[in-house]
DNA sequence: GCCGCAGATTTTGGATCCAAACTCGGGCTG
DNA sequence: CAGCCCGAGTTTGGATCCAAAATCTGCGGC
């Protein structure tokens, strides 16, 4: 007989509300071909964004047979998602020991940025030599003027948050795309899904540092549309590295200092 | 009924003669921590080199209860065993229609190079950057020496090629361990263990080629010795995308002409 | 009092069973 | 004759069952 479940709080629904800002027109790119979900798969969804929002303990075991009960499934599907999200790297994975949530140090988070710089920068460069086509350029355009708008202002409104992150996200997703590398793409998308590097727990609350962000990725758009490989891709590392040293220096103030990237 | 198995040849043994090569010494570095294997990573294991070995056609769609037939296993491992090699790429899943063979394409190895080209570009700036401890000089010094002594002959033996393909293998994987970021590493990996562009597939026959990529080893590593980082990582890229030059011009002669990494 | 060891219990890995989805072929209709 | 529809057979996805490994617990020895 199962014991008493944990009955971890609020993990049934996850209607996801708040996701869509009206200020940005959904983007035409990325229509989903309406694949059949299997159901191993709605529960690695549900178990990543469960993971994303810090719904788990870092280091935390997590046993087959609450969550199956927790989720209402048999084990299978939910062997099945714990090994996928193992394999994302959201998870560690030991033998006849099951999954435990894997946590991120400051080691994990510079490694993981060192990587993101360089993909992100082959990224730009790979955009600024093939061109973007027009309607990616409207897409980066109506980002970038939508940021604007907002820096505008003089300061950071709270209701304004969301609509930058999404700007940022858009930003970064277009040039990922114009990049026309799928090998590529699949790994940014992959640790996109890391709980701290996750964009959505950037922290945009500094006024001047997302000012000198936006400024960024204005010149990073400006070197794309010249194409100025070498200069998008400089411009795209540096500007990851920034968003590194912002996290790095949340997580261990002390240290955080020496960079990777510059000269 | 299970009708007549397609009774692939020579799946069951696979006892991986032809490993070790006596002029290189076994690398002191990565020692197996014994873990006990699960049965559904062995068959991953199996798969993995078949698929490595070309021993299945591109696209041919891989039957669960086939394969466990020919490994003697339940459709479990087996099932695990796919998921995770679509995880890693090597297969292709559609959700109610089972695993398929990737195909890998001119277009899919020009994208993974031109990923690998920055990921190993990464690593040898690192490297160059943290210095490389003495024992990884040392397993360096004696490879680049393997290879000379291969190099001063004038032209290439057949059995020097396993011994030239074990000397890259040894400089590729020491500085990308020296560069001491997990993540890079992992990612590294991956791809190695993608057909087409695994380092068994270089083709070691083309003497010129292969003097002028040993230099690219010593100019390298001499660029990590001297702690000069920028160094190393162009001449890393150009390294690699030369062997991705040389790849492509294999697959599609006609075409593989515009670099993406020189400036 | 602490460590180690043996049995009980939990938990994971693998096998088997069942249902749902897909495939393929024959027959029907326009 | 082409195209669609429907049903038999196959194949995958999910649930359940069983065995092996690990964890926990309590006892005894040093």
């Amino acid at each position: 007989m199962p014991r008493a479940l944990p009955s971890r709080k609020a993990f049934a629904q996850r209607s996801g509300a708040a996701r869509s800002v009206p200020a940005l027109a959904a983007s035409p790119l990325l229509a989903s071909p309406a694949t059949p979900l299997t159901l191993a798969q709605t529960v690695a969804e549900r178990l990543r964004a469960a993971l994303l929002d810090g719904r788990f303990l870092p280091d935390e075991k997590l046993n087959e047979e609450s969550l199956s009960a927790m989720l209402g499934v048999s084990r299978t599907p939910v062997r099945s998602a714990l090994h996928g999200l193992s394999a994302e790297g959201l998870l560690d994975y030991v033998p006849n020991r099951g999954y435990s949530v894997r946590s991120v140090d400051l080691e994990r988070v510079t490694s993981l940025f060192d990587v993101r710089g360089v993909l992100e920068g082959l990224a730009a460069r790979l955009a600024a030599e093939r061109g973007m086509d027009s309607v990616r350029q409207a897409s980066c355009m109506e980002a970038l003027a939508a940021g604007d708008r907002i820096i505008d202002k003089g300061r950071l409104l709270i209701a304004d948050r969301a609509i930058f992150s999404e700007v940022n996200a858009r930003i970064h997703n277009t040039i990922l795309g114009a990049a026309g590398n799928r090998m590529l793409q699949d790994m940014v998308r992959m640790y996109h899904n890391i709980p701290v590097t996750s964009d959505r727990n950037v922290l945009w609350d500094d006024f001047r540092w997302l000012r000198r962000s936006h400024d960024d990725h204005h010149a990073m758009l400006d070197a794309i549309l010249l194409r100025d490989g070498s200069r998008a891709e400089q411009l795209m590392r540096e500007h990851i590295h920034s968003v590194k040293l912002r996290l790095t220096s949340r997580m261990a103030p002390e240290v955080a200092a020496r960079g990777t990237i510059d000269a």
